[in-house]
DNA sequence: AAGTGGTCTAGACCACGAC
DNA sequence: TCGTGGTCTAGACCACTTA
């Protein structure tokens, strides 16, 4: 079992904030409390909420002006995805204004190729574990996602494997492994015929392709991603924001 | 003139680690001296190292592992790009192993599209500021670049622009504004005649296309961005960290 | 048991913006 | 001048890993 770590001070904080911005109770262009008010509130210190805040700030959810004050950003709903968040393609689609569905196309056992082997420090021709999914926006096919963990990873029986858990669920899960971090590759694609019938595209839109690691504290390779995505109906959206 | 502000400790402390990870002083996969070593090395708090570390460990730099210690990413020279530094093309350039070049294709006045004018907020058919550019890897021509600034925004005389500043130094410089936070839309192109005689793209291989939106701290729309990018040759590459 | 990073506190002083 | 965020300190205690 997965222990269940109670969350941190500065966790709730955070998610207290993220609502109050959500919900707009903070609304959009408007200043928020200052640090000290905020510290009063939650009865923490004001270096607990500073640390919320820079997160925040990060993210571009909120914009920091010394002297002045801490204010929302207006342009909060625009902003679809921030690193750290950049593939979770169900919050992705519904921040694009879609109501996300996942289907299953296949879970099954393969060999892997020598791409993969090579990229999985593993044995050219080892098992691995191939999950295919489908997302959709409002019934329309968006996401082409293929994910591959070894086999040998696997701890607890597969045939419980639920399609729709993200790979970084399916490795706490299954196999016991944290992902510390991803290193994904962004390429343009022209699709093939047959990404082409599963994802409806017109004869002539490229497609975006993302292709994943995803890696261990220790610098093992544990999963890797193939991602097809229409851009022409979805927007891969990134904010970055400085201070 | 633009005030320099000396480095804060932090900055300082960062700086010296990173060049220490850079020349591998601390070699890939290695671990760093713990905490309250490094705190006592530079003589600073142990606060202080650990929101350097902090911002180390985001850009995936280093793995921190609770009762071991702190390990620079073995795959340190994977990582071209990170959030923060995403659109700086001469350090991704760099990264991927070339040497950049930058020349100036054009800079001019130019009447706003409509799209323009929404997207900075101003009136249509207002006098811009554009400036083309394209971006070489080795000599291979890898990125083409334009930005748009109204003019009404420049405050210094435009015959001294320097075609070589990056976006965010050019508004510092010449329009006093502060570049707060930028939205970049990634869409996969197919590439037409023009850019294709321009990037020497082979006629099936689709490009990336890079939308910005620059804003500051008071969300006014500073500049615009429109950057097309041959993934064949160059990797766009990002890194995720947790924790 | 010892040492590491993770969390949090209380308080100091500075830099900046608005009044 | 006052209140804001920016920086930094010294120290406490906890959680985890390794030996």
């Amino acid at each position: 079992m997965r222990i269940i770590q109670s969350k941190s001070v500065a966790n709730q904080v955070e998610e207290v904030l993220r609502e109050r911005i959500r919900d707009a109770t903070y609304s959009p262009g408007s200043r928020i409390p200052s640090e000290s008010e905020l510290s009063d509130e939650f009865g923490v210190s004001r270096a607990t909420v500073r640390t919320v805040l820079a997160k925040l700030a990060v993210n571009g959810l909120i914009l920091r002006r010394q002297g002045n004050g801490t204010f929302v950003n207006a342009r909060v709903g625009e902003l679809s995805a921030h690193s750290g968040n950049l593939w979770d393609f169900v919050y992705l689609i519904e921040s694009n204004g879609f109501t996300p569905s996942i289907k299953t196309l296949s879970i099954e056992h393969r060999a892997a190729t020598e791409k993969e082997s090579i990229a999985l420090g593993i044995e050219l021709g080892e098992e691995l574990l191939s999950m295919t999914r489908l997302f959709y926006a409002d019934d329309k096919p968006v996401i082409l996602a293929s994910n591959v963990v070894p086999v040998s990873f696997v701890r607890e029986p597969i045939d419980q494997i639920e399609g729709n858990l993200p790979i970084r669920e399916i490795l706490q899960k299954y196999c016991y492994e944290e992902i510390a971090f991803a290193i994904t590759d962004i390429r343009s694609k022209i699709a093939g015929q047959e990404i082409r019938s599963i994802l409806g595209n017109e004869l002539d839109h490229a497609i975006l392709e993302l292709q994943l690691s995803f890696y261990s504290k220790d610098n093992l390779p544990l999963a890797l991603g193939l991602n097809y995505f229409n851009d022409a109906i979805l927007r891969l959206c990134l904010v970055q924001a400085w201070n």
